[in-house]
DNA sequence: CGCAGTGTATTATGGCACTCATGCACCTGG
DNA sequence: CCAGGTGCATGAGTGCCATAATACACTGCG
């Protein structure tokens, strides 16, 4: 039902985002190297190169060209808010209504957890 | 960010699935031909025989070769119940842990809509 | 029967996104 | 300077998706 064949390197991207809004990757810190992160999830560095610019384009990683990619300064905090506002925006009101249509209430899940 | 490119087979299913549900396609009656559908959704006709097998393969609806597709008995009931499982069992959790990393506070979102 | 409506099977084609292989350009440390 | 580490550009390959054009099997109705 849900996408479980949701692209690698998107997948890549939101492991890697949430690792810098967490702080596991903290600001001026340097990315696992393309190759390295390929190899550890089994993935093709070209395809871990393709979830990287995604956060070069929104200068969220400055690049050192032969040395490496580093966590911009206030890249985690950009990082969430962008993250908060899309969700808020396009994610929560399908999931709402999905949730009304389902005779789901919203009450019994904040519950838990 | 979210599936805006979803196939358009899945689309139709989900909105024939939203109708059946919500009861604007009621349990007996017949749903709209496969080319009617289709020129109604701007569509291929095969795309959205695509989109009906889906139901016919779980017995939500019952095909009277030559005469049309007809919404099984207990179709809405079983559909939503199904939908339920799967959202709570694989979606739900994903959202919420997003939330917790985004800072999203669950009483925000509730006070709304 | 004949016609118009239904779903279905077949085949072919174009397009697009994803993935990957190869090779190159660049920097740092010895 | 050179070796090994970086990221990056180019291109090819693959598979799914959507479409198209037919043709077929079936039913209801006049």
């Amino acid at each position: 039902m849900s996408q479980a064949s949701r692209p690698v390197y998107l997948r890549l991207r939101d492991l890697i985002a949430a690792a810098i809004i967490e702080g596991r990757y903290r600001e001026g810190e340097m990315l696992p190297s393309v190759r390295a992160f390929a190899a550890a999830q089994g993935a093709n560095p070209l395809t871990v190169a393709k979830a990287y610019q995604q956060f070069q384009a929104d200068g969220l990683v400055e690049v050192q060209r032969g040395v490496g990619m580093f966590v911009a300064a206030g890249a985690a905090g950009r990082l969430r808010q962008a993250e908060r506002t899309a969700f808020l925006a396009e994610e929560w009101p399908e999931i709402r209504a999905r949730m009304e249509r389902l005779g789901i209430e919203p009450a019994d899940l904040l519950s838990e957890a």
